[in-house]
DNA sequence: ACATTGACCTGAGAGC
DNA sequence: TGCTCTCAGGTCAATG
């Protein structure tokens, strides 16, 4: 699930939630999920705290502490966070567990244990270290740097799209829907593309990117003219009623048209 | 140096 | 019903 729009949502949740509600108790309920801290550490480091505030880059998702001090969340393939006010109703794989002193509690909830929870000093160091690239929607990302990151290298402009390292944010789903919306096969060669073929890549990354998090990341409240919610064997082509058809692409199955997205 | 593959987890759904 | 197999929106280490 959690791709660049799910987790803005998920910050934007942690935002209207848990901003400025005193922690009482951390507890670690799978020490595995932790990286480079024990539950111990943690819980120091968050009790009688606060989140003061909250940033994501890529799907990464951070929240402030103190001044140098962030608690870290990635989501892996099926990570959520869930606010509720009643203990007994704790999701089925919870993972990390923290209750607010006025009653309420935040779930970081992971059901296949490959999401990660650390901690980091400083956000930008964080990102440095990881090797991510600069986040897919900030503007602050310029055609001419994407074009720089993504255009170079001979495989595929799908796994390019994909890769962390080159710009952060982007997953199996939503590189699907840049593509579809730009007119590119996934398949298609990164370092082949057209300026023009790029060009129409930014801006539908862009533009993808909006507009799914305007929809709070459900494929059901999309446009009728993305692909995202048409994600199925044998599914219609909304713009030109073609079969959707599915392949693999460096080891993912990405679903695209192949009349309107022309051939590799 | 860079691209692709397999491993890491768990559970849902398909097929028998 | 119950078993087995495949696959899932991510990432890293190992391989080519």
């Amino acid at each position: 699930m959690p791709e660049l729009p799910d987790v803005e949502v998920f910050r934007r949740y942690l935002d209207s939630t848990s901003l400025h509600q005193h922690i009482g108790a951390v507890e670690t309920l799978d020490e595995d999920i932790l990286v480079g801290i024990s539950s111990g550490q943690l819980q120091r480091k968050l009790e009688r705290h606060e989140f003061k505030g909250t940033h994501r880059h890529g799907k990464y998702l951070f929240g402030r502490v103190k001044d140098s001090l962030w608690l870290v969340l990635h989501f892996g393939m099926t990570g959520y966070l869930q606010y509720y006010r009643n203990r007994d109703s704790a999701p089925r794989h919870t993972r990390l567990l923290i209750d607010f002193c006025n009653g309420s509690h935040l779930a970081y909830v992971c059901q296949r244990r490959l999401g990660e929870v650390s901690v980091a000093d400083d956000v930008e160091r964080f990102v440095a270290e990881r090797g991510l690239g600069p986040d897919a929607f900030r503007a602050r990302l310029g055609f001419d740097a994407f074009r720089e990151r993504v255009a170079r290298g001979r495989g595929s402009i799908k796994s390019a799209l994909m890769d962390q390292g080159k710009v952060a944010g982007l997953g199996n789903i939503y590189s699907d829907e840049v593509l579809f919306q730009a007119c590119v096969h996934p398949k298609a060669k990164a370092n082949k593309l057209s300026d023009d073929d790029l060009k129409r890549l930014f801006e539908a990354m862009t533009e993808v990117l909006e507009t799914a998090i305007e929809a709070k990341a459900d494929p059901r409240a999309m446009p009728s003219t993305y692909v995202l919610p048409h994600r199925q064997k044998e599914g219609a082509c909304p713009r030109c009623g073609g079969t959707v058809c599915h392949d693999k692409v460096s080891g993912r199955t990405a679903y695209y048209c192949p009349r309107c997205q022309g051939s590799a």
